[in-house]
DNA sequence: CCTTGACCTTCCAGTTGATGGAAGCCCTAT
DNA sequence: ATAGGGCTTCCATCAACTGGAAGGTCAAGG
């Protein structure tokens, strides 16, 4: 398959699966003329991928969830710890967005937000 | 001051200063001797790009409140819907990583994490 | 047979907000 | 005179793509 039925496949941007080639993450083959020829086992990748992907994993850590996907002598203690740090991290991520979210409802709740000059989120900001 | 003092007084590093002024942000003077020389008028403003930005609020938002600081016949409204824009961003992505941890909790719940191969966390990802 | 248009190819630049490092100047102290 | 620390500029790098230019390929229509 070329890389636009690949693309309407799998959901990921012809531009991406390019992108992932290069960073050689799936290396499809190529016909006579050029074109990228993915295989059923490339779109299977693919889609793990976009599956990863969709959940927050780095590249990185895609890259080595596959190879432990393709190794079948793994254990999952492996693939558990990288979920659970991936998890921790999101928390961790989460924590500070809810933090900041807080403190800027105080700052619009507090904003008259009118056509007059007085701001209490640029007081805030200036340190006053 | 120069910029090893003034990046002590924000805590903002050195490297972050010369970055500022590379975009325009905050243009200090400059030494006979070609070192950049910020007045207290520029330390006020690099103390409220860093509070802004821990506010975790873009570069071109900074921006744009500094000018809105600046200018004494702004209407406090456009601060608000910079703020408030802001805010809804982050209440998306808090939203989204939530989705995420849910999610990513669920595997990891049912993953034993020992030296066995089975793996659900795989199998979710390779769409089992 | 030729052209048109939709694909495909590669390569380069840009995104965000810095950060790391190299090469070289400046200043103070010894 | 030299050693050190701090300053300068410039270039490269990070993540994970995305956009766009220039040009090759292919199937269909006239």
């Amino acid at each position: 398959m070329i890389v636009g039925e690949v693309a309407q496949i799998t959901g990921l941007p012809a531009k991406t699966l390019r992108y992932y080639e290069e960073i050689g993450l799936v290396s499809p083959a190529r016909r006579a003329n050029g074109y990228r020829d993915y295989s059923e086992a490339d779109i299977h990748k693919l889609k793990f991928l976009q599956r990863a992907r969709s959940l927050g994993f780095s590249i990185e850590d895609c890259r080595t969830l596959l190879s432990l996907y393709d190794d079948k002598q793994r254990e999952s203690r492996e693939v558990k710890q990288i979920a659970q740090r991936h998890l921790a991290t999101i928390e961790k991520k989460i924590a500070q967005l809810q933090s900041l979210a807080a403190t800027l409802e105080e700052l619009v709740k507090e904003c008259h937000g009118d056509h007059r000059p007085e701001c209490p989120i640029l007081d805030d900001l200036a340190g006053k």
